[in-house]
DNA sequence: GTTGACCCTGGAGCGACTCCAGGGTTTCAA
DNA sequence: TTGAAACCCTGGAGTCGCTCCAGGGTCAAC
C-alpha cells in the first residue's frame, strides 16, 4: 500500500509516516520506480505498535528499545517490565503536579467572576502579589 | 542588579533570563559601560510573574498577552477570566487523559510480573495484539 | 599574575512532530 | 485530450521553552 493509505489505517499523519521511516522506527519501505514508498502489512502492524506505545506516552527512544527486545525472542523480558515501571511512574508524578495546578487555578478563578476594570481583577492582583512576595 | 543575581533572586536560570528578555516579555534591561545587563526591582517583579504564570503552565504567548492587560488598567478584566478558564479546561483534560494513561500502563504491567523470554512476555504480547487488531 | 566567578553574543540542540516550497504522478471526469 | 484534484517526492524550516556551547571579555581576591 503507498504512503496516504497506511497513514489514513493507522490514523497518522503522512508526514509522520515519512518521520518515523527517517529516525528508524520504521523499516525503510520498497520504492516503485517513480519512487513512491509501498508498505507491506508488516509496517502497518509496527506502525500500530509505535502508535500504542505514543499513546501510552512513551518517548520514541523507548519505543525503538522495545523493538529491539521485541525482535530477540530469547532475550529475559525484565527490561520491558522496568520500562513500564519508569513510564507509570513518570505518568503518576505527572498526575499529581496537573492536580495541584488545578487547584491552584480554580482559586484564581474564584477571586474574579465578575466583568470589572483590571485595576480591580481579583485574578491580576493574585498574580501581582504573589510575585511581589518573591521579590 | 547583573543578571546573576536577578536569576538567582527568581530561582531562574540565566539563560532563561536573557530568553525572556530576547523575546520581549522582560523589558530590555539598562547596560553597564563594559555591557553588562542590568535590572531594577520591577524586573524582579515582572520575572516572578512569569514564572507564576509558567508554573500553572501558561504559554508564554498568553503570559504576553496577560502582561498587556494587566498594563491597561481601564480595560475590561474578562479577558483575564477567559483565559484562566481555558487554561483550566486544558488542565483538566490532561489529567483525564493522563488518568486514563496511567489505568492502561497498570493493566499492561499486570500482564507480565516475572523475568521470563521476551517471547512469552505479556507486555509484549498484548502490546503486539493491539497493533494486530488495528492493521 | 593568575585563578575563578561572572558577564557577553550568536548559534545549535532537544522531542516529536508539522508545515512549506517546489517539484513530479496518478486518476478521474468533461 | 485536456485539465483539475488528489496524491506522491525531497530537503529544509518552524514550533515551544528553554538549555548548552564556543569563544570571547571583565573583575575581584589571593
Amino acid at each position: 500500500m503507498r504512503i496516504g493509505e497506511l497513514a489514513r489505517a493507522c490514523g497518522v499523519d503522512v508526514e509522520t509516516v515519512r518521520y518515523y521511516e527517517k529516525q528508524g522506527l520504521l523499516p525503510a519501505a520498497h520504492r516503485t520506480p517513480n519512487g513512491y514508498r509501498l508498505f507491506g502489512p508488516q509496517h502497518a502492524e509496527r506502525l500500530a505498535f509505535i502508535r500504542h506505545c505514543r499513546a501510552l506516552d512513551m518517548p520514541l527512544a523507548e519505543i525503538r528499545h522495545l523493538i529491539e527486545v521485541a525482535d530477540h525472542p530469547d532475550a529475559d523480558c525484565g527490561d520491558v517490565n522496568a520500562l513500564i515501571d519508569t513510564q507509570l511512574d513518570k505518568v503518576r508524578e505527572r498526575i499529581k503536579a496537573m492536580q495541584a495546578l488545578e487547584h491552584q487555578l480554580v482559586a484564581l478563578r474564584s477571586r474574579c467572576d465578575s466583568q470589572r476594570a483590571v485595576e480591580a481583577c481579583g485574578i491580576l492582583n493574585e498574580l501581582m502579589a504573589v510575585s511581589r512576595t518573591v521579590r
